[in-house]
This record gives structure tokens, sequence and C-alpha cells, in this order.
DNA sequence: CCAGCCTGCGCTACGCTGTAGATATTATGT
DNA sequence: ACATAATATCTACAGCGTAGCGCAGGCTGG
């Protein structure tokens, strides 16, 4: 490619600089994740956005401050896919207080779901809370937390036991969803199990277990391991609730 | 500063290059953990890792490849601290196989600790693994793994059982870890709870059920909560081997 | 009708990054 | 003692985030 291929089109159609529809935040984003969804994180850099936008990288700036408030815009924009829709609420509370456990399922699913969809993200969505006081987050971030608590405490359980529930459930699948990503990333050409997996590389003695596990690590079904998981997680809780 | 100063003390004493005592893996690695925990992953940069070594950067290119390898080696470092020592083993299997529950409590518990030691690496500990095949990642970052599948065995569970029992465990504690973690992150000036953890900004309507939290969230226990969630996944998993 | 501001955008430039490649220095084999 | 290999260092480069500044067009107040 010659040396300045990006920025070359617009540099020969001046194509004056007004004329282009308004730059939205929700473009910026949506193309942000394409890029981490094609490319990973690391690809998302300000020169590629804007050029994949086709406007300057510097335009970016006008509807994010940092790249850092960019990612955070990332993780809302995704997070926004994760809360369950109030539809319509016809049926007053229908839909909401029926059965909380099989709420909880789908709230666990849909997460998967999510997480499936844009896994190069699932780092970010995981792990940029930590990057500043809960409160301060993108509120967008928030709203699964505040769905879990609403719905423990219709479940029964108190405020504080509510919080600890809430909690626990989606630590639950956040570590689900850490361990089938990286289940996933296998090399498909190979057709032996242990060799597919890159087991034969863990010495014998030190992971025997891990080894013997090579056709049942390489069935893996993240949906179904999901289910028998929350099936024992929401024993757990209806024992909980029981005392 | 001056324009030269990182590299000023090596250019004014030219100290013969092979007179230092030879770098070691181990080395480098403290040094740049060091680093993580003072000033966040994004400080760790190759200048920096070798002014703190006294070495010239590319100096580190001789024990990691890459920096994606030296952030693999840095998490295989902090993992080292997770795996529970086989002391002796002069009683046998005293230890190992008398209360499988009181075990995972304490790797919980371990990890917890080792977690809240080093709060800036927990990102790389917990996502790092996303970045290729199991098989093919540090095998130190396999060892609870594999600690996980032999107690569950132990326990009573089948291969496959165990697997899941060991993938929702370390699961449920991953969670933990990064609740904790972000709750940790506050202003603690503040003495009143609701502006010191910055909920003032969440819209009441919104939120109201976090917002009503207050006190709970700034009166976070994180060993207390840990040990609760504990009780609960645990009384999952027992109904679990029970069928 | 126009002056003036405000908003959104583009360009250039700066200090930083990871690291390839060439160079300089020391250790080793005979 | 000298050739060869091994290691440490230096230089340089492309690419990064982004500060600073200039330009155009739409909106507001007179």
């Amino acid at each position: 490619m010659t040396s300045d291929s990006g920025r070359v089109r617009r540099a020969v159609t001046p194509q004056p600089p007004g004329r282009r529809t308004g730059l939205t935040r929700e473009q910026i984003l949506t193309a942000a994740v394409a890029i981490i969804d094609a490319d990973g994180v690391e690809a998302l850099t300000m020169r590629r956005l804007g050029q994949a936008l086709d406007r300057d990288p510097m335009a970016i700036y006008r509807h994010a401050a940092d790249k850092d408030a960019l990612l955070d815009g990332v993780v809302e924009h995704v997070a926004a896919e994760l809360i369950t829709p109030h539809e319509s609420d016809k049926n007053g509370n229908g839909d909401r207080d029926g059965d909380w456990e099989a709420q909880l399922r789908r709230i666990a699913h849909t997460f998967r779901r999510v997480a499936l969809a844009h896994p190069r993200v699932v780092p970010l969505l995981l792990t940029r809370p930590l990057s500043g006081p809960l409160a301060l987050r993108p509120l967008g971030t928030l709203q699964l937390l505040e769905e879990l608590i609403e719905l423990f405490t219709a479940a029964g359980f108190d405020q504080t036991g509510a919080l600890h529930a809430a909690r626990l459930f989606s630590g639950f699948f956040y570590g689900h969803v850490l361990h089938e990503l990286q289940e996933q990333i296998q090399n498909p050409d190979e057709t032996d199990d242990l060799l597919r997996l890159g087991l034969h590389r863990l010495p014998i003695t030190q992971f025997p277990r891990l080894r013997s596990l090579a056709t049942t690590l390489a069935a893996y079904d993240g949906a179904a391991e999901l289910d028998e998981g929350l099936t024992i997680v929401l024993a757990g809780l209806h024992s909980q609730l029981r005392t």
C-alpha cells in the first residue's frame, strides 16, 4: 500500500467539510464495537476509528473526552444489549414476578449470548468497572445490578441479602463467560481432541486430570454448562432463602 | 527533570556491561509486578522496567519474547502465589482429603488475599487466558484448575462433574473478586455514605434500590461476603452431589 | 440584513510506545 | 593469543494518544 493510504481519499476530494451528516455518539460506538469484534481491543485506535467513520481521528474527541471515555462508551453500548426491555408492561406485572428463577435463568443466558456475540469486548465489560468508583461508572453499566437487586428483593430476600445474592449471581455468570470464552479458543483443524486443545503440551505428571478430560473439554456445551451451573447456584440461593 | 533522566546514570558510569550479575526472569517479573502494583498495568513499559532493573530496556527481550509474553509471565508469577504448597506431605493424605469444603474455602480465601494484594494485576489474571488456547497458556496458570478438579473428584464428583464444579467454583471467586475490587474504589474523604460512594449521581427513579443500599455498600466486608457466598455455592454443590 | 459567536471538524506536531537491526563488548574454545 | 560465539547496548522507526490552532457554516441578537 502507499504510504498515505488511510487519509488519501479525504485529501484528493476536498469535499466541503460541513457537508457530511453530523457524527453521532451512536455511530462512533457502533463502529468502535465493530472494530473490536473484528480485530480485538488493541486494534481500536483513534486513527483507525476515524478511518472507519471517514472522518479525521480528532473529530471523535468532540463526542468522547478520552480514549478511556471511548472505551467506557463501548462498554455502555454493549451493556445496553443486556438489560431486558421493559416491554409495554401491558399485563401489569405479568412478566416480572411470575417465576424469579426463570427470570434469573433468562438474564444469565442473555448475558452469555451477548458475551458470545462480542467476545473481545468481554474483558472490557468485566474489568473496566475496576477503573473507577461504582457510581461514577456509565449508568448503563449499573442497570443490570439494579435489576438483579430488584428481582431478588421480589423473591423474598431482605435488602442486604438481595444485594449479596445479586453480586453472587452476576459473579457467577461473569465467571462462566470467562471460562466459556477460554474454552472456545482452539485450533479446529486438528481432529484428535487431545491435540486439538493442545493438551499434549501438559506434563502428564503435573496435570493428570486435565489431560484425561480432553474429550470432555472438546465437547464443551456452554449453554448446557450454564444451565447446570444455574441449577446449582439457584439451589444454593434457595437454601439461603429458607433460613 | 533533564531531558535524559532515566538513562543518565548508565551513561556517565560506563560500567562494563557484562559485569553486573546476570538478569534473571524472576527479577524481571518481580520488578514488573511491583510497577503494576504501584501504578497500574498501563505504567508497565519496557523502558520503565529497564530503568527499575538498571538495565537497557532491550535486555528484557532476552528473557521474554514479547511484551505479551512478559504479561503472561506477570500472570504466572502472581498465580504462583495461589497454589497451595504441597507441604511435606508427612502425614500421608492428612491435609488433602480431610474436609473438602474447608479446603475449597481456603482456596477461595487465598485467591481473595492474593487478588487484594495485587488488585491491578487482577484484570490480567482474569482476562489474559482469553488471548490463547487453554493449553498454550503458561502452565502455572492451570495448576489451580487442576487442583480444583482433583479436589472435586476426591469429593465424589465424576470426571465431568468435577470439571464443571471446578469451573463453577473458580468462576464464583473470580466474580467475587471483581465485585470486591470495584467496591473498594471509593473516596474515603467524604463521610456521608451516599456521597462517599458517589451514589448521589444516580437518578433516584432509575436506581432506587442501589441508592437505598448506600450504607450497606459502605459497610462492605469482603471476607464475610465471600464466606456467605461460599456457603451458598457449597450448598448448591452439595445438593448436586446428592443426586 | 448583517455581525459575531459557537459548534464541529481537520491538520500539524510532540512525546511516548514496542521492538527490529546494527553495533559494541565480554566470554569461550583451541 | 586469537577466532568465534554469546550477550548487552544503542539507534532508529512506525505507530500511538492527543494538545493546539485554524477554518467553515449555522444560529442569534441587533
